[in-house]
DNA sequence: TCTGGGGTCCTCTTTCTC
DNA sequence: TCTGGAGAAAGAGGACCC
């Protein structure tokens, strides 16, 4: 989908339109908080997922604030997910605001396909979506991006040394901020770049699974299979505080709360955990986790409280503390769900 | 002007077991 | 009984994704 939530919010707010449009935190660019989502006309300021609202503002004082409003994100995600089912038996999510279809049964023209996609999802959501075409997961993530928004790109394997390997090596799905950073070290700076960096110089400096998979990533080879259906293995829930805390009874309190409402949801959805972790991330960034194992998958909620307050025992309160969080891991589902 | 929240997977190191 | 090594398992941290 083309600006999400920004695109979301435009249609309950049509008055702002064309109007610099920033989603993201509480909607309040004084506060602390991350940028979700930028409207196109956002965009030109510098402003991008990601970045903090307090710089949002400082490069756009002009700009309109929104919270994230997952809950009604979440129900237009479903929708737009339901539509992608009528054209594919085999829909991968991926994330909120993607999937891939796996169209391999389709006789018509491919083109004509995304674009009767297309327009099922703006007639019945008011949404514009960009397709990527090509013959694996990669190339096609690689392909929507390429003609943002409301775009329709087919890539195939003879294009991949003239349309893909020109582009940064950053575009692949798996090489962010510091693997772009390694790249340049290696004189790597575009996709064909990487394609002619030999295999055994990539594995020495990513490991065995990251330098291979670099290899045949900058390659266009993808044989990984559209996954219709996995389980979740955490649930966590953290907190990022206003302002730094020392106070280690408002620690104990935030912590006990945030377990209670995810060991809530978990029950819901119907599992046990056999772990917990806790998190705390000081003024300074430095982040720390300590993981205690339960004896038995358990959904106790005492149980679970009691052993996330213990993992706060195990991190020294030398320093102020801006977030702290829990995480249930090793989930099973219960017993008869 | 500081850096959200929800996840997954990989690597490195330590610990355990045989 | 001690020792060393191999391999598995588990924890911590980091990179990445939306």
């Amino acid at each position: 989908m083309d600006a999400f939530f920004a695109a979301i919010e435009l249609r309950r707010h049509p008055e702002l339109k064309g109007k610099p449009l920033v989603i993201g935190g509480r909607g309040d660019p004084t506060k602390r908080g991350v940028v979700s989502t930028a409207s196109y006309e956002a965009r030109r300021f510098g402003i991008h997922s990601g970045m903090p609202l307090r710089t949002a503002i400082w490069r756009c004082p002009d700009a309109i604030f929104l919270p994230v409003d997952f809950q009604t994100y979440e129900t237009v995600s479903q929708q737009i997910k339901t539509i992608a089912r009528e054209f594919s038996p085999v829909v991968e999510d991926a994330g909120i605001d993607e999937c891939f279809l796996d169209i391999s049964h389709v006789e018509s023209s491919p083109v004509s396909f995304a674009q009767e996609i297309k327009r099922r999802i703006k007639d019945a959501t008011g949404l514009s979506c960009s397709i990527g075409i090509a013959p694996n997961k990669l190339l096609a993530k690689i392909a929507s991006d390429m003609n943002k928004p409301d775009g329709l790109t087919v890539i195939t394997k003879k294009d991949i040394e003239e349309r893909i390997w020109p582009l940064p090596a950053r575009k692949l799905w798996g090489v962010g901020p510091k693997t772009e950073a390694r790249l340049h070290e290696l004189n790597v700076s575009t996709i064909g770049d990487l394609a002619a960096v030999p295999v055994e110089t990539l594995v020495a400096r990513f490991g065995p699974a990251h330098g291979e998979y670099l290899q045949r990533a900058a390659r266009g080879i993808d044989d990984s299979p559209l996954l219709t259906h996995w389980e979740p293995k955490s649930m966590s829930r953290e907190t990022t505080f206003e302002a730094d805390v020392s106070d280690w009874q408002v620690l104990e309190q935030t912590l006990a709360h945030l377990t209670r409402d995810v060991v809530l949801r978990m029950k819901e959805e119907n599992y046990r955990c056999r772990r917990v972790t806790a998190t705390l991330r000081y003024a300074d960034f430095e982040t720390h986790t300590h993981t205690l194992p339960l004896p038995a998958a358990t959904d106790d909620s005492d149980v679970i409280a009691e052993t996330a307050l213990h993992c706060l025992d195990f991190f020294p309160l030398v320093k102020k503390v801006r977030l702290i969080g829990v995480r249930l891991g090793d989930l099973q589902k219960s017993e008869g769900a």
